[in-house]
DNA sequence: ATATTTACTACGACAGACATAGTACGACAG
DNA sequence: CTGTCGTACTATGTCTGTCGTAGTAAATAT
């Protein structure tokens, strides 16, 4: 009832790492490692995501179809080499079109508290 | 040791609440329904702050020396009606400067992982 | 040989956001 | 004069993404 209220929900940033993965994911399937330094050397250091927020963003993720999982192993030595590759899904991509859009929103609105130069002491 | 890593935490947003508070603040005192509806107005509705979380963030920013609470109250109608106005610190001030230099580098960072144009399906 | 890098998993804690509910006063309608 | 609506909060508890800490184990470098 009344003006549907757009999207924005105020843990903005806390999802966007999911984001930025599924922005890795949606170039060719990758593992947790290769993952984590993709970020590194796109953002020039500036972002480091921490592993055990890697790792939990998968399982979440998964848990939520955007993405799907296979093990890649074996194929390099013949031995017990297991690493997990993710591949995103079209929900996926769907989730991460929409939050694009809830992204240029959000720094729409948080703009409108920023506006150019330093609050000045006194 | 190494390269000091700037400093952009995950839960970036999630604190933002807190900035825009202190912009309103940083014009005026004001108390709590007055800031909330100036974030709507300012935003065109498009986010409006839930009471719980406008109210816990006066407890935190005042604990962090953020604001200060002065209650004005019985000057209007006489009666015991309270409002609880806050008004910024310099301290708050200074957090506020700083949020507002982490957003532009957060918007760098996650841009990077947002190229003009959607995702295709397929 | 051993240290480092690669590649994870497990567990627990934290904190901001939010849902829900309740209090209390004033104005104004029916 | 009873009820609803707007104003102005407080209290309590839950949820969840992030992050600290720690441990495992194979592969590669020194």
């Amino acid at each position: 009832m009344g003006t549907d209220q757009i999207g924005i929900s105020s843990d903005v940033i806390r999802g966007y790492n999911d984001t930025m993965i599924l922005f890795i994911l949606s170039r060719e399937p990758s593992y947790g490692y290769e993952i984590s330094k993709q970020i590194r050397q796109l953002t020039d250091e500036k972002y480091i995501i921490k592993e055990t927020t890697l790792y939990s963003a998968f399982t979440r993720m998964e848990k939520n179809g955007y993405v799907e999982s296979y093990v890649a192993g074996a194929d390099v030595t013949g031995s017990g080499k297991k690493r997990t590759y993710y591949r995103i899904t079209d929900a996926g991509r769907e989730y991460y079109n929409e939050k694009c859009k809830e992204w240029q929103l959000t720094k729409e609105v948080v703009e409108h508290f920023m506006p150019q130069g330093d609050l000045k002491e006194e």
